[in-house]
DNA sequence: ATAGGGCTTAAACCTAGGTTTAAGGTCAAG
DNA sequence: CTTGACCTTAAACCTAGGTTTAAGCCCTAT
């Protein structure tokens, strides 16, 4: 697949996709005989990933030691899943001061309303 | 409490707490005679709220809709009540965007324990 | 054979989220 | 009454993660 299938397919710019392989974040394009880049669709599932794993706060640089099938992956699984298992601990922590939150404002909002005249 | 006793008790810069404070993150401080910033301890909580949502990859402009005391000063109390109520819903729906993060979060682990094969 | 769309590169530019620096005012201790 | 640790501001600087631009090559259709 050329460049620009792969990115729609993906739903990433193209210039996204160039960026990432200069900082090594996924493996370099084989070339066509023209030079253009040729890929095979299994990156689509690798863009995802990352794009998903961006949204939950991990750094390109922390996403690279943990990609899968990324050529040779450094880190083992277990790293990984470890690192999400901790994400995931993290997340119940934010839930659960959002609610704190919550209960902060409707206090609030009671105060106002019985000063209110 | 002064910007740098907050400042070491919440595990922030003094430089990070004038930056939220210019970008309307954290509401202006109180100031004492001497021009000196006057904090109440409550904004450590504050902090390491905003400081957990950014890990988590929520961006301060996210995390400012739902931050009680951030914004602009109400004028009346109505007003008050009705920022307060609009301040209750976004943190509702940080609450369901994070919900939808374990769901990611959990995606990603199936993914990679089957990838590991 | 020429117009278009997609490909190539390097380099400039952009936003978010801060940190650092410069120039100065304040306060408590010695 | 000076020294040192703290505070003030504005402005410059920095990194991450891209996008945009400029200049040019390739390919297909008309």
């Amino acid at each position: 697949m050329k460049i620009g299938e792969i990115a729609s397919a993906a739903g990433v710019s193209t210039s996204r996709i160039r960026f990432y392989e200069k900082r090594g974040i996924i493996p370099p394009a084989i070339r066509d005989d023209n030079g253009y880049r040729d890929y095979s669709p299994d990156l689509i599932g690798q863009l995802n990933f990352i794009e998903q794993a961006q949204k939950l706060g991990f750094t390109l640089k922390e996403i690279i030691s943990v990609e899968p099938g990324s050529g040779d992956h450094p880190v083992s699984c277990s790293v990984a899943v470890d690192l999400l298992t901790q994400k995931l601990s993290a997340v119940d922590e934010l839930i659960s001061e959002a609610r704190q939150r919550k209960k902060e404002i409707k206090a609030l909002i009671a105060q106002l309303e019985k000063s209110d005249s």
